[in-house]
Parts: structure tokens; C-alpha cells; sequence
DNA sequence: CGCGTCACGGTTGAT
DNA sequence: TAATCAACCGTGACG
């Protein structure tokens, strides 16, 4: 133990992170590691409360709060797309439509432009501007061109106009990628790891719980953080790191690998084990999530509540979206839970009480700590 | 005591 | 290439 211990202090000098007043190990500014994310609404799933939650992983309530919420909401555990500019909603093509309306009918209302937007397809509820937006580009962009196109006609980005955009990720889509979710995750290697023995509790509980075997079957896991994340993925590296070695490429998962490895260097410290833990476990071998992560559409039961269909998060993006299949996976995932748990009742699933209050007596006491 | 909320200091990444 | 900026982050504290 106290060379865990050891271990994580050292590890911490060179590498950041900062202790929480719980003990345990954040990165000021960056996303917990997708390992922590699950495990919050794997426990959750369980019945656990949240406050537990957070004595146990050591993770602010607040932030535990909001992890929940979000997942309720939107079924998937990552974090929200950090960085970079959100797309633009006023796409040149967007402009030169609102200038076409304009031209065609002077005294249009921005509202009407709006509408118009929405019916010609040239926006999507998601990212049709808003009224006032579309005012100021009257007033600024249109009003004193008048004529047509020059700006942007031709420089016409790429944007594409009428994507949507999901101002969080598009997890919902089952199909495509399952393999993604599986290169990320994949890393057979890791159950070794000593992670149990940094977080007793926790890792005990996972275990016990068996939830990670849920977890590997739903795959959600896997493909939560894998697909999910396809843009950013911050939070893998926890996870992935222990498993990739540096020069494995895997999918842009890499970077994320990195970054990971990098910044949430070690679990190892306090929550440590968690996070490599879960990772290792958390994520299914390849071949495993062959099986189980592959049809994650299966897991997904068709009406759900998160899950609206197709509508909001659902359309998504070309190449972007793919990644969402991951996150179907996840929400799969979520479902599963969900219908058990429900948070509070708790014991749904089989582990009924008898789990829970193993969990507790396991982790929990740690709190006191 | 639990939990939703938000200010804060921080990081990231597109522009 | 560097700077700007808006998005998100988790913590910590308040109610």
C-alpha cells in the first residue's frame, strides 16, 4: 500500500494533476477519465447514490451530479466536445440562402427567413440561426452587400450547412462503430495491472458487481469512450494508456491515447486503480467485443426515453456520426441499467441488495478515509 | 445530509 | 505562426 501510495505521489510530481479534498486525483480543466465516467453510472446503475458515488471514486458531487445528469439525458458518459470553435451556424451557405430570401423578398421577416431555412432544408432545427442571427446578418452581411455572393459563394468552405451538429456528441448510433470502440478499447493486456490494489474498493466492487462484465458485453463501454469520443476522445488515455504503447496508432485514438497518457497519466494515484483498472477491464479484447460489441443496435431497446429517435442527436454527421454508433453501444448500456436500476430503488438487477451492500461495506468505508 | 447549481480557474482546438 | 475565443472541464461552495 504505501508503495502505491509512493507510487502515485512520485508519479504525480512529474506528472499533473491535482488532489480533490476526497483524495482523489483530477486534472484541473480536463475530463475525468472515461474509466471514472462509467464506473459513476455503472454504480449508479447499482443503486448506489450518488453521494456514495463520490466518497468512492473520490469524485467531487458536483461532478458526479452532472456526469448523471447528463447520462440520463443523453445516455452517454463522455464529456462534452472541449475546444475549437462550435461550428459555425451562419455557414456561407446559410448567408446565401438568407440573402437569396432577402433579395426575393425585401420585406421578409428574419422569422420568416428562419422558417424558410427549416423548410428548404438548408438548416436543420439544430443548427438553423436563431433570429436574432439571422437579423444581424441582414443588417451586417446582406444589408450592405447587396450583392450577391461574392464573399461567400466562392470561398464556400466546407461546411456543410446543413449538418447538424450536435452541440454535444451524437452518441445514438448503433451501427458502424462497434470496431472502433473495440480498437480503442481493445487492449487485452491489461488485466494484469496491479490495479487492484490501489483502489480496494472500488476495484472490488467492480468486480463483484460483475459489472464490467456488463459492461464488456454491452460494450458500451467501449464503445462509448471508443466511438464516441471520435473527435476528441480526451478520456481515454487513462483507459487506453495502459494499453498502448506509444506507437500504436490506433484510429485518431492515438492522439487521444496520448494526450491521455499524458495528462491523466496514471489512474494510479488515488483513484488510480480505477481508472486503470477499468480500462483494462472495462475494455473487452477484440475479440470479445466482436461479439458483444458489434450489434450494439441489439442492446439498444428501440424506444428510449434518452434515446430520441433519431431526432435529436440522432441525425448525424457524416464520418462524425459514425462514432455515435459507439454510443449507442453506450446507451445501450444506460438502458440496461436504467431499466433495472433506476437509481434509486436499486437492485434491480440481480445483485440485488446483497451486492449493493457489499459494495458498500467495500468502498464506502473508504470514505470515512 | 444529499444534491442541484454555479463561480472559478483551467485546457482545448477551430478560426 | 500566434492569438483569440468560445466551448467544456471538475472542484468547491452555496442553498
Amino acid at each position: 500500500m504505501e508503495q502505491i501510495r509512493f507510487l502515485l505521489e512520485h508519479h504525480r510530481e512529474h506528472t499533473y494533476g491535482e488532489v480533490n479534498q476526497l483524495g482523489g486525483v483530477f486534472v484541473n480543466g480536463r475530463p475525468l477519465p472515461n474509466a471514472v465516467r462509467l464506473r459513476i453510472v455503472e454504480l449508479a446503475q447499482l443503486g448506489i447514490r450518488p453521494c456514495d458515488i463520490s466518497r468512492q471514486l473520490r469524485v467531487s458531487h458536483g461532478c458526479v451530479s452532472k456526469i448523471l445528469a447528463r447520462y440520463n439525458e443523453t445516455g452517454s458518459i463522455l464529456p462534452g466536445a472541449i475546444g475549437g470553435s462550435k461550428p459555425r451556424v451562419t455557414t456561407p451557405a446559410v448567408v446565401k440562402h438568407i440573402r437569396d430570401y432577402k433579395q426575393g423578398d425585401p420585406g421578409i421577416f428574419a422569422w420568416e427567413i428562419r422558417d424558410r431555412l427549416l423548410a428548404d432544408g438548408v438548416c436543420d432545427k439544430y443548427n438553423v440561426p436563431s433570429v436574432s442571427s439571422i437579423s444581424r446578418i441582414l443588417r451586417n452581411k446582406i444589408g450592405s452587400l447587396s450583392q450577391p455572393g461574392p464573399f461567400e459563394g466562392s470561398k464556400q468552405p466546407p461546411p456543410q450547412p446543413a449538418l447538424p451538429y450536435s452541440p454535444i456528441y451524437q452518441y445514438p448510433y448503433p451501427g458502424p462503430m462497434a470496431s472502433t470502440a473495440a480498437k480503442v478499447g481493445a487492449h487485452p493486456g491489461a488485466p494484469h495491472v496491479g490495479l487492484r490494489r490501489s483502489w480496494p474498493s472500488a476495484h472490488s466492487v467492480t468486480n463483484i458487481l460483475g459489472i464490467r462484465t456488463f459492461v464488456e458485453q454491452t460494450g458500451a463501454l467501449a464503445g462509448t469512450e471508443g466511438s464516441a469520443y471520435p473527435p476528441k476522445m480526451e478520456d481515454w488515455p487513462s483507459v487506453n494508456r495502459t494499453a498502448f504503447p506509444p506507437g500504436q496508432p490506433v484510429n485518431g485514438i492515438d492522439k487521444a491515447a496520448m494526450e491521455g497518457d499524458i495528462k491523466y497519466p496514471q489512474p494510479a494515484p488515488g483513484l488510480s486503480s480505477v481508472g486503470s483498472f477499468l480500462p483494462a477491464c472495462a475494455y473487452p479484447p477484440s475479440n470479445q467485443h466482436g461479439v458483444y460489441g458489434g450489434p450494439p443496435g441489439g442492446y439498444i431497446p428501440p424506444g428510449h426515453p434518452w434515446q430520441p429517435q433519431g431526432s435529436p442527436l440522432a441525425h448525424h454527421g457524416p464520418g462524425v456520426t459514425a462514432h455515435g454508433g459507439d454510443l449507442a453501444t453506450a446507451m445501450a448500456f444506460k438502458q440496461h441499467g436504467r431499466e433495472v436500476v433506476d437509481r434509486k430503488p436499486a437492485s434491480p438487477v440481480g445483485k440485488s441488495p446483497d451486492s449493493l451492500s457489499t459494495i458498500h461495506g467495500l468502498s464506502i468505508p473508504a470514505s470515512s478515509s
